[in-house]
DNA sequence: CAGCAGTGATTAATGGATTTATCATAGCCC
DNA sequence: GGGCTATGATAAATCCATTAATCACTGCTG
């Protein structure tokens, strides 16, 4: 009989059907056992002589012989994938540099351990929830983690470990790890800074549609605490919730706001901000100062570059992966939160706050 | 016996095994395959009363039954996952937001049809081809396909379809659909901009690592061709491979070159050129024009804002995906190779060549 | 010679869901 | 009663690789 017989698969179109441990067996003929044991080496008592070994390894490559790792992954319990859930690409935080650090982080020590990453349909929560239990992930970094009780009660008895990349939340204890930012101190940086200046009124800029995230809340949060922490306070007036255009700043800065500084939520924010500044004919930093959220190389490419708080998000990332990682492998995570600490990187778009009132020298 | 008996995980660390559909049927004292078809309604001469179907279904949610997904995919030989292939996050042509646009464009029509997509580890080229053959995606999008012929030719025995998304080869056949866009098309577009206005001379600036990449090779071959066809050329100096952080602008711009406009081979280097002719005090577009190619957001934050060539990427990978997706529900594909139109956005960063030898009116 | 160790190999169970083939039983008609 | 269909359900095979249990045989020692 011919060993290079090969059948063609009935359901799909007509690709060829792989070829299976069994086949190799049959054309050298040995058992199963025998030929799994030489390629790959792992069966326990099983025993070939070396004449076989050879003769087997041969066939197999004659038939181009692949393992079939859904068979191999049911057998084992193990896929060597992870998960990744974010709400979606363009809502994460800073921007497209802010996504790419994120994911090169993630990714780097999962492609070294050599586990694979796949990215979840954004569909229902209830798909997700499903898809944590089905046996193809061994864990899962879920930016964004939901914190309604519902849905943590379901994680909790959730059989693979999970890193939330958000903020822990503060009442309601979690089965997750958290990784996250120190947002509040980098609020806080980027108002000791702005305070340094001279600057006494700072608006806050937000965008309608996250301004539920615990990130934003938490930076609003630093910024109210460090105005209060110097006497001052953080009152409605100073915050704006504005469209993801800015098309409210014209507005805005025709009615002689008593703020002289800005504190954007993210860096897109911020960048948009500076075009419509441009725009209108406001001199950023001579009239108005600008600091964002998320300092990336973009931040470089700006007129003026940009002031911006700075969260280390690759290594946070990359701590993330690990963390998973770590308990995949049975370890428990030595902490149930991490918080990497926020720098500022000052740039071209803050400055004292003068040009308003008076000339500065 | 108790219904809500839980087993421990003898292999990692103490996680909960899952309920399998075994002990439902146990529970319930019927069949498995009863289980099976009430809860996933898919066995073919499998009958249960209505009675048992509700006993079975409840007893499922008090076990907290899951089924498991990889004996699923063993047995019908689908796994709803695609996987993804490029060189490194980093490099993919023309920065950041090209790459989020392309990730974008391929996972929607993937997520919209319940398909999963996974990212590959970009280690070793053999174990990419081997991983195509282990049964575990349904179908591969590669970003910068390999053209050596070894490769190609185990990429024709592929047992998946694979969809690149890189200039198609023009000697070499392939078995693999080919998605790009017209890279000379848009150098053409470029040169027909900057003839209009008055330039002569263009540099082509690419840069070292990527010197090879199909995309930059087709870029410049366009150039020299629109050249060509205006009775001018690119010669050896009117190309320049200057490292990632340009610092070879200064000393390039001292010499006086002949040139009055750079053409970019992707953004980000647009971008940084920006920025190495502001530190130098070289005026653009007055003194120089500059036009990159990939037109995104980002185009219209830089100062001055960014003559750039725009390739649909989004609609690319989305065409990309959804040709797979027909692919691997084993139509096969209308088109060997799609080559998408180039666009060219005219911004702020190019102007007529007068101010260097002549003021303007 | 019983007993033991070592070598070379196979058989059968396992993992969990799906599906074909088969088996009962009841009801109905001629 | 024999023959037929419809209903309700199960056993066993299948997908493919892995592995514990087992077997047959040789050679050696006490």
């Amino acid at each position: 009989m011919p060993l290079t017989t090969r059948r063609k698969c009935g359901g799909q179109g007509s690709r060829l059907m792989a070829v299976t441990l069994r086949e190799v067996a049959q054309a050298a003929g040995v058992s199963t056992a025998a030929v799994s044991k030489v390629l790959h080496g792992r069966g326990g008592s099983v025993r070939v002589s070396e004449e076989r070994a050879v003769q087997i390894r041969k066939i197999a490559e004659n038939l181009e012989y692949r393992p079939n790792a859904v068979a191999r992954n049911l057998r084992s319990s193990r896929t060597h994938t992870v998960g990744l859930i974010f709400e979606n690409f363009w809502n994460i935080s800073g921007g497209p540099l802010y996504y790419l650090h994120l994911l090169d982080g993630i990714a780097s020590p999962l492609f070294r351990s050599h586990y694979r990453l796949t990215i979840l349909p954004e569909i229902a929560q209830d798909d997700i929830l499903a898809s944590l239990g089905d046996g193809q992930l061994e864990g899962v970094i879920w930016c964004k983690l939901p914190r309604d009780p519902e849905t943590i009660d379901q994680i909790g008895r959730c059989p693979i470990p999970i890193v939330a990349m958000s903020t822990p939340p503060t009442a309601e204890p979690s089965s997750a790890v958290f990784v996250s930012c120190d947002n509040e101190g980098g609020a806080e940086l980027a108002v000791e800074h702005l305070w340094s200046l001279g600057h006494r009124k700072i608006l806050f800029l937000r965008e309608s549609e996250e301004s539920s995230t615990p990130d934003c809340v938490a930076r609003m949060d630093g910024l109210a605490r460090a105005l209060s922490r110097r006497g001052s306070r953080l009152d409605p007036e100073d915050v704006a919730t504005w469209s993801w255009g800015l098309s409210e700043f014209g507005s805005w800065w025709d009615s002689t706001p008593p703020h002289t500084a800005v504190l954007c939520w993210s860096e897109s924010a911020a960048g948009r901000l500076l075009s419509q500044a441009r725009a209108h004919g406001v001199d950023v930093p001579g009239r108005l100062s600008v600091v964002g959220f998320d300092s990336t190389q973009y931040c470089e490419t700006t007129t003026p570059t940009l002031t911006a708080v700075k969260q280390p998000i690759f290594d946070m990332a990359r701590h993330a992966s690990e963390t998973l990682l770590s308990m995949i492998r049975g370890n428990r995570p030595k902490y149930q939160a991490t918080t990497f600490p926020c720098t500022l990187d000052v740039r071209g778009s803050t400055a004292p706050p003068s040009a308003r009132e008076e000339e500065k020298s």
